[in-house]
DNA sequence: TGACATTTCAAACACTTGTTTTATACTGAT
DNA sequence: ATCAGTATAAAACAAGTGTTTGAAATGTCA
């Protein structure tokens, strides 16, 4: 039975990572037993220890994965949005950063799983301090600076930050939110696409980057 | 017909309620063993599947108190802000909601742990279908889609609450990415007081909500 | 008081967990 | 062919899981 996928060596290591990294997003850390992952990889438990050098090894290498493989599609799809256009707007930059940020969520394969994955980590971390923050969240604050600064008004750095925080906080709660608003009974509390949703969120968020950069009025 | 006048029977059911609060908060569910909740609890494990007939249905009754909890609080607050004030404007209401809505998360006890709840829920629910829904959101935008309409400009039904959505996924982001920012070293990514997010995401989105209202018309 | 239901508890049950051990194959170099 | 080094596998291990059992307390009411 065990016909083709039994065969190479390195092969195991790489098997466990792909069932690993399916599982752990489906179901959590916890829930995820060595024995899970192992029966998926068509592998012996003992395979795990052997590669990885236990269970939460694995999960650190899994996500790290995970991460960087996010983090380099959402910037390239950005930086090719951007080159297209001599002199962007802001909203097209908005909606390149949405489509950008959001594609990797949506597209079938790994989409849900990351979503699932950032949950997770949301609660009880598992991964070493700083590797989120710097090898994620500073290469992706470096790439909206410029877009911001190159199609946007003039913002103070610190507020320009939490404008973008503004939006992906608006984005990760639609797709999240989304499928629980689906309604069995009764008309959809609030359109189904998520296209609409992002025009929403592009205009909704222009409006407010540039109330952010209008001067302190006295009140 | 065991009942309430004597405390000592009724009291365990109530200790382990609390402690079931606390770890399951704290832990998430599969991390949380009957046998950690019933050492907190200062009772027998038999007692748990006694008073509640098992993990899960612990769990349920843990977590749907602490939302009807947590709804009434929040629409409380948001009602008698909005009833000290003759006519209130947008950003008024949007500091309220912002408050109401902010408070019973980082208030000391059962803040950070309301905030665990939600973020385990959003994976792997444990809890009945409907329950968060009918009994969680649907009260909260009758309240909010008031205020709406009272402060705000003309808004289609739907667009509002794609408003709505906006300013929650805004403030839970804040909440939970807020700590993350900050920087060990160097200086902060975004201002570190809760406040000066609040005070954003209120011109945010009262700009939004304004450019969402605007017809589709050249200006 | 005795009879009865409710509540508590220690112990056991059946099962899963991550990890380790021991043994067996396969590799490539000497 | 011998030898180290690597990779896989079956079995065992110790600890932890939710749940059940049966007996002892405890309270309630006739």
């Amino acid at each position: 039975m065990a016909s083709e996928s039994k065969n190479g060596n390195a092969e195991t290591r790489e098997r466990i990572l792909s069932s690993a990294e399916k599982l752990f997003a489906e179901q959590g850390y916890d829930s995820t037993s060595i024995r899970d992952i192992t029966a998926e990889a068509e592998c012996n438990v003992a395979a795990v220890n052997y590669h990885f050098g236990g269970k939460d090894k694995l999960y650190i290498e899994t996500f790290r994965r995970l991460l960087i493989d996010l983090r380099d599609r959402r910037i390239s799809s950005m930086r090719r949005d951007m080159s297209l256009e001599t002199d962007p707007t802001l909203e097209y930059f908005l909606e390149s950063f949405a489509n950008a940020f959001l594609e990797p969520l949506v597209d079938g394969s790994r989409g849900r799983l990351l979503l699932s994955f950032f949950a997770n980590e949301m609660t009880g971390s598992h991964l070493p301090k700083g590797l989120f923050l710097n090898e994620f969240i500073r290469p992706m604050i470096q790439v909206t600076t410029e877009g911001l600064e190159r199609t946007g008004p003039p913002l103070d750095p610190q507020v320009a930050r939490m404008c973008m925080m503004s939006i992906v906080g608006q984005l990760l709660h639609t797709l999240k939110g989304l499928p629980f608003f689906s309604n069995p009974e009764g008309p959809p509390l609030v359109p189904t696409d998520l296209g609409t949703h992002i025009q929403h969120v592009v205009r909704f968020s222009a409006a407010g980057i540039r109330a952010c950069a209008a001067p302190v009025e006295a009140s």
